[in-house]
DNA sequence: TGTTTATTTGGCAATATAGCCAAATAAACA
DNA sequence: TGTTTATTTGGCTATATTGCCAAATAAACA
């Protein structure tokens, strides 16, 4: 049952885990308008360049984003725009929670 | 620009980490068809029933699924089903490795 | 009530992740 | 060539995650 299914949910999981940090969503934002270099990337997160440049590895492993190297510097695009699409979703997940939360909060104020 | 962005991202990463294994997945393919009893997730995960209840507690956690005790049992159920329909674009990304991997093998083969 | 069954929680060890600094690499340019 | 600029890599510490076992909790049932 879950031994068959185990091999295609590793590489779905490898590809959700590539995703879930807030820097690396937001470096997928950011490339959905178009590519960008480390330096532009590391400026807007505000973190380390090392620190951005592993956030985009991660990504590239993930085979998320392609690098293009162009004289001094490192391009990356994203490779699956469809990937922003994809939150949709999610952002119902988060909605069905706000509301939640405020449901307890009005039980909480009784 | 980061700054900004970052509490929606937050929320964003947390679903997306949440999802980020596969029994979790394993877990939501399952519930897709019908609710559960933790008794037939062990079951069909065949881990130990405590780490299975540590799985669902993420879950529940994210708001991707809700729980509800009858007699003996508790049940989980999909609170967000579209949660699903949302690997197209994850297997999108699986699919253009695996012809990167095979253009690799077939430049290696030569 | 005492026992069995289902589930959760605490605690622990192994492993993975995040982010920084310093050093290595590589292209551009004086 | 020597220097500056952009990026990656190694190394480290702090923190988080995973998965097991044992113990706690709670419902069912004899």
């Amino acid at each position: 049952m879950y031994q068959q299914r185990k091999p295609a949910l590793d590489a779905r999981a490898k590809v959700l885990k590539a995703m879930a940090h807030p820097s690396r969503l937001f470096i997928l934002e950011v490339l959905e308008a178009g590519e960008r270099c480390v330096c532009d990337l590391t400026e807007m997160i505000g973190s380390d360049v090392s620190t951005v440049s592993k956030h985009l590895s991660v990504l590239k492993q993930a085979g998320i984003v392609a690098d293009q190297k162009r004289g001094n510097q490192v391009f990356y695009q994203l490779r699956v725009p469809c990937i922003l699409n994809f939150f949709g979703c999610v952002e119902t997940v988060l909605q069905s929670q706000a509301r939640d939360h405020a449901a307890t909060l009005s039980l909480v104020g009784r």
